[in-house]
DNA sequence: CTGTTAGCGCTTTCAC
DNA sequence: GTGAAAGCGCTAACAG
C-alpha cells in the first residue's frame, strides 16, 4: 500500500517508480512487484522499496497503471434520474454512503455519473463501455433506461433495485412485495377494512412490487383492492393523489404509501380534511431512511435496508471486476416493519 | 494480437486511435489533432477522421491521454465530513447538484472523495497531491482539516464555504454574517426583545459567522446577546440546546437557529414545553434547502444560494485548471430572507 | 528472486 | 498540413 506524501522532498513533481527503484537500489520491476503485493520479492528488497516510497512520498500514477493493466481502478455510480426530485431524496444519500463504505480499503475511486436534463440517454452507457471505469453501480433503474440493454456484455454492472429486464443481470433489492404485504397485513390486523394505497412512479419495479404486495394482502383477506391512486414519487403528487382517492373512496380507513417522503404529502392532505392519524386513517409508509424518523408524530413504515443493499452491491461489483467469470448475482434482502404509532 | 480492426465490427475491445487513423487513411498524429480541436488539419482529413470515429464508435482512452498530457480530466469533490449527520443533510445534495451542473459539457468526470470514519486526515490531501485529479472542490471545510494547509501550492482547489485560513485560497460562500444579521433584525423589527440563538458546529466559519451576525444585530439594537446555546449542527443536539437555553433564559421570545434542519429539533423542544410559534417564540432558520419548505407550519429562514455557490465554485475551478496563473478568487453571495410565517 | 525488454494508447515536438 | 519518432509511468512476460 502506497503511503501518502507527508514525507519526502517537495519537488513539485510527483516522484516516479523509476526514482523509487533507484532510491531503493533495485530495478523498476522489482519495485513494481514490491508495491503490488510483494510476490517474489526478497524481504530485503521489499524493505528497501518501502523505505524509498516513504522517503519520496511516492504514490503510483493511476493513469500509467490503468494504461498498463487496462484496469482504471475506479467504479462509477450511475444516477439515471434526470429529475430534480431524486436528488432531494434521502435515497441518494443512502446510496452514496453505502458505496463509499463498500469502497473503503479497496483503492478504488468513485466516479459519479448523474444524468443531465437534456442529455441523450445512451451517453452514459457509452461512457461506461468506453472503459473509463471498471464497472458500475446503477441506482434505481427506470423502465426505458437504455442502461440495461447497453450494459449487456460490457463491464460488470450491479443494479440497486431490480431492473425491469433482470435475467443475466446482477442486482440487489429489498423484498418490496413482501414489504407491501407486511404493511398492508398490519393494517388489516389493526381492524382496517377499507385500505387504499398511494403508489410511486410505476416505471420502477420498486413501486410496482410494493403495489403488488398491497394487492396480495388484500386479496388474501378478501378485501377490495380498488383504492389505488398515485403514480409518482413526490410530495406534491402524493398530496394530490390522496385528495383524489378520498374523493373517490370516502370511507377509506387506512393507507399504505409507497414512500415516507410521499407520506409527507399524504399527511398534508389528511390534515387539510381534518382527518386524524391513526384515528380516522391509519398510515404506513415505506423506506425508513430519515423522513419517517423526523416526523412528528411518528410514521410506521417498512424498513428499506438501503445501506446494506448498496454495500452488498459494491461487494458483488468488486468481486465481478476481480473475476469476470463469476456469474451474475441477485440478492433480495428481507423487508421489516418498523412501528411508530401511525396505525 | 486481437484479430479484426479493419472493419467497424464490434470486437469487444474498444477501438484505438491507431485504428481510427488507419480507417481514415491518415497518420495517428493527424487523427489526434483532428480530435483535439482540429488545428492544422485539412478539412478533408478532418472529415475523414470524424467519419472514422463515428463508424468505429471511438472514444479516446482517458488513461492514455492522461499519461501523455498529465491532465486527468477529472476533478474531485471532497467531503471532509466523516460524520454521519452530514450525509443526511440536504447540503450535500445541493453540492452534488451544483457540481454536476457546473460540469455539464466540460468533459470532466466527477470523483467523489468522502472521508471515512477512522481515516487519517492527511490521506485525502495526499490523494489530491498525487495528481489523480486536476483539481478539487472542498465542501464545508472544518477547522483542523489538514486540507487547507496541504492544498497550498498544489492542484487548484476551491472551497465551498470560507475556510479558516482563507488568504490565497479560492472559495465561494454566502454572506453568513449578513444572513444572521438579517434574520435577527427581522426578529427585532417584529418587536422581540429577548432573542436567543442556537449555533451550529463552531469549528466551521459558517456557524461562527451566523453567530456574529446575530450578535451584531443585537448589539446595534442595544439588546442582550447572552442567550447562546448549541455547538453542533444536528437535530437532537439542537433540541437539547433549546432546552438548556429555555432553562437558563425563561423569558426568551425569539430564536435564530443556525440551520433549518436544527430548527426541527428546536421545534420539538418548544412543542414539548407547549410553547407556540410564533406566539410565544418567533423562529428563524437558515438554509432554505428543503427542510424549511416541507415543514408545517412554515419556517421563515435565510436563503442559502448553495446551488449557485457550487456552480460558481466549479466555474472558478475549471478556470484555474485551464490557466494555472489565474489568481485565487473569492466570491461571497448575498443572503436573503424568506418569509414563511414563523415570526 | 531479479533485471531486461516490450508495450498499454495517446500527445507532441520536429522535420518535411 | 502531415507523418515519424519519442516518450508519459507503469506492469508483465521472459530469461537469467
Amino acid at each position: 500500500m502506497a503511503v501518502g506524501g507527508e514525507e519526502g522532498t517537495v519537488t513539485g513533481r510527483a516522484p516516479t517508480l523509476d526514482e523509487v527503484a533507484r532510491e531503493a537500489g533495485v530495478s523498476r520491476s522489482t519495485a513494481s512487484r514490491a508495491i503490488n503485493g510483494g510476490e517474489r520479492v526478497s524481504p530485503k528488497a521489499q524493505a528497501a522499496v518501502d523505505a524509498a516510497i516513504a522517503r519520496l512520498g511516492f504514490s503510483p500514477n493511476r493513469a500509467a497503471r490503468a494504461l498498463a493493466t487496462s484496469h482504471t481502478g475506479s467504479i462509477a455510480l450511475v444516477i439515471p434520474e434526470p429529475d430534480e426530485r431524486f436528488l432531494t431524496d434521502p435515497f441518494l444519500l443512502g446510496v452514496l454512503r453505502g458505496v463509499n463504505r463498500g469502497l473503503v480499503d479497496s483503492e478504488n475511486q468513485l466516479v459519479l455519473l448523474i444524468a443531465h436534463e437534456g442529455q441523450s440517454p445512451g451517453r452514459m452507457a457509452s461512457f461506461l463501455n468506453a472503459g473509463h471505469v471498471d464497472g458500475a453501480i446503477v441506482a434505481s433503474p427506470h423502465r426505458g433506461d437504455q442502461i440495461e440493454e447497453t450494459m449487456r456484455g460490457s463491464r460488470p454492472v450491479v443494479f440497486i433495485g431490480r431492473p425491469f429486464v433482470s435475467e443475466g443481470m446482477s442486482y440487489v433489492d429489498v423484498d418490496n412485495v413482501e414489504g407491501g404485504r407486511l404493511a398492508t397485513q398490519r393494517l388489516i390486523d389493526a381492524g382496517r377494512r377499507r385500505i387504499g394505497t398511494i403508489t410511486g412512479t410505476l416505471d420502477m419495479t420498486a413501486a410496482l412490487d410494493r403495489l403488488e404486495g398491497w394487492r396480495a394482502a388484500l386479496s388474501a383477506a378478501g378485501l377490495p383492492d380498488d383504492a389505488v391512486e398515485g403514480g409518482q414519487f413526490g410530495i406534491e403528487q402524493a398530496e394530490a393523489a390522496t385528495h383524489r382517492l378520498l374523493d373517490r373512496v370516502p370511507d377509506l380507513d387506512a393507507l399504505f404509501v409507497a414512500s415516507d417522503t410521499m407520506a409527507i404529502g399524504v399527511r398534508r392532505a389528511l390534515q387539510a380534511r381534518s382527518l386524524s392519524v391513526p384515528g380516522d386513517i391509519a398510515l404506513i409508509g415505506f423506506d425508513n431512511l430519515g423522513p419517517a424518523e423526523n416526523m412528528t408524530p411518528g410514521l410506521t413504515t417498512v424498513d428499506n435496508p438501503l445501506l446494506m443493499m448498496v454495500q452488498e452491491a459494491t461487494r458483488i461489483l468488486l468481486d465481478r471486476i476481480r473475476d469476470p467469470q463469476r456469474p451474475p448475482e441477485a440478492l433480495v434482502l428481507p423487508a421489516r416493519l418498523v412501528e411508530r404509532g401511525s396505525v
